[in-house]
DNA sequence: CAAATCAGTGAATTCGAATTCATTCAGAAT
DNA sequence: ATTCTGAATGAATTCGAATTCACTGATTTG
């Protein structure tokens, strides 16, 4: 009497349909060397029995474990956890099935990326960024890895990203066109990398078209400090005259920009944007919202992770695959929020797609 | 000369020490027979080669593999995807590392479970609903399944999910308490097994109240068909007389209530609440903000994750557990786009948490 | 018709760690 | 001193599928 627990394996199988066990492994690959005929057999044998080749056994000898590890920030997990589903869906279509590593501080990507090879991933995308010695780890190993909107200095990493830069140098050429002087930046944690990129290229920008003295805050990229930067940049102040309230406040992402339209309409009860022109990045759906109508940057996030996908597939399959830095670009989107250039006249979007 | 691609085997490490395989093997375990001594010279060892163990070799002989399959609906992946990051978290604090299976309709759960046991899952958590057939297979192969939002008939199947019906039970009951008399729901897709519970508790409340006649539209879950519900539900018709416009919409998520917020606010230039009350179901983080003060139903998920992942874990560890269904009540949250009770008076809470 | 070729098959080996079982050796008990 | 005990160790086996290699029988070729 056997254990009935155990699925049954591709000796059953063989037993089952008369062959040899290493038929049976070769009616499961695509190209063998095996008759149609056995082969036909085989997979019946292998249909009645509900047998189905063990994963772990497999890879254990090819190599290939079809999984891909992806490494998570915290970040990515509360401000666009959607992110993570559309990765996961285009690696998907890629073939590979993708094994989780949340990590809660950017320093916790090195273990994750550890962990991950121990669980035989064929590579890595990671939202998190990584040591030069990490991706030495993983290349010395033959793992692929796609960095996902973080950078990296070494060329030969491939890295897909949102053009952050060029998006926010348009958008502040487009303030400046507008007419407006007098700006203001809530930007995220000052370690940030993907804030410093939004935030310097609109300053530098700026600076450029002659506009130096800019308000500054600093964010931890949630609604709430969003709220207190407006709190803090728009309020009357007494010498209000002395500085005078900015024209507009450029936020590092859309969540302190949501903050920031609220506490000046709600709190401060200014028109926005009469009285002050609000812009955001990422695009967040609640921001298409009648009640929004944010101005912003939307990240291509959808074909980021085609991309991300297919590179890291091409990698895995050794596809020559010209290596450096795929950055796509990003949307501007004009709701209502902003005063733009007349020229272009503001589309009124409210949810798109 | 030797491929230094591969990562070193517990081999490696044995040879480096001086001590056989096994004992490298016993190294690495937290009760073993292995002295103390020769244990951090092992160690000491695999550290400078910068060994680990093979995570899939383990697990092919140990039938265990620290992953645990998370099978995601459409849904899930569209409107809550920060369960899935409270679920992977939690999951994680229990030691299983998260292998995801988005799937596109609910019939795709059982090919997903097919595949994540051929990867050697210990079990699986399904947001997705699982055929009696299916439960039956895994709990073949002795890995556990806990349903997570999702309903069986099968008692034995761990399941754990938010109070829909108490919740929307409470709903009804307060709403008409507040005065209210006519009622419109709009439900989510006719077959959605949550949405039923929760609609149609919400209209079975109204009856045992005496509400009988009470305005439907079938919606989709999204926020467009929220909008288009409100246009259809609310709009001034010529013979409005005949049937007055309702005072409360009862959406079945939140994505819907907003919807329907909107074109009332926006499209039809009605007041919130005062001239119609309109509630969701999700809690969603949109629905917190000053411009919406979504009056709303708020599932547990921190802690349907947290019990979920436990169960999950209890049961891979054989614990003894008793099976069966884990309802975890909803909470109202009572903001401003309702009119309810004036004994329970409505806070106005923003963001919480 | 013999030799060469080739497609299809099976026996045996491999991947890397865990585990069983036998063995060794130090210290305790007699 | 002798036997007994127990802890620590190593040799060998195991998990399940893929793969190498040798082999068979059928087919083609000279």
């Amino acid at each position: 009497m056997r254990r009935k627990l155990n699925a049954p394996t591709s000796y059953d199988v063989a037993r089952h349909a008369g062959v040899s066990q290493a038929v049976v492994s070769r009616a499961f690959q695509a190209v063998s060397p095996i008759s149609p005929a056995t082969r036909a057999r085989v997979l019946a044998s292998a249909d009645t029995l509900g047998y189905q080749p063990n994963a772990v056994a497999r890879s254990l000898i090819t190599k290939r474990s079809g999984l891909v590890g992806v490494l998570l920030t915290e970040a990515t997990q509360r401000d666009t956890p959607d992110v993570l589903i559309l990765l996961a869906q285009a690696l998907l279509q890629q073939g590979f099935q993708p094994l989780l590593f949340p990590c809660t501080r950017e320093s916790e990507g090195s273990s994750a990326l550890d962990k991950a090879l121990s669980f035989g991933v064929d590579g890595v995308v990671s939202c998190v960024g990584l040591s030069q010695d990490d991706l030495a780890r993983a290349h010395l190993r033959q793992r692929p890895v796609v960095l996902f909107n973080r950078h990296s200095d070494d060329p030969a990493v491939l890295q897909v990203a949102c053009d952050h830069a060029s998006a926010a140098h348009l958008l502040a050429s487009r303030l400046f066109a507008a007419g407006h002087r007098r700006f203001a930046v809530v930007s995220g944690p000052r370690d940030g990398p993907v804030s410093a990129l939004r935030v310097d290229s609109f300053l530098a920008r700026l600076a450029e078209l002659g506009v130096k003295a800019v308000a500054k805050y600093e964010g931890d990229y949630h609604y709430e400090s969003g709220h207190a930067a407006a709190m803090k940049l728009l309020a009357a102040a007494p010498l209000r005259a002395l500085s005078p309230r900015p024209e507009v406040v450029f936020c590092a992402n859309d969540a302190m920009a949501l903050g920031v339209l609220d506490a000046a309409r709600f709190a401060l009860m200014l028109r926005v944007p009469s009285d002050v022109s609000v812009v955001g990045f990422d695009d967040i759906p609640a921001g298409r919202r009648p009640a929004y109508l944010l101005t912003t940057v939307s990240q291509p996030f959808e074909d980021m992770a085609r991309v991300a996908a297919m590179l890291f597939r091409q990698q895995v399959d050794d596809v020559p695959t010209p290596p450096g830095r795929v950055l796509l670009a990003g949307t501007l989107i004009e709701r209502g929020s902003a005063q733009l250039l007349p020229e272009s006249p503001a589309r009124h979007r409210g949810q798109h797609e």
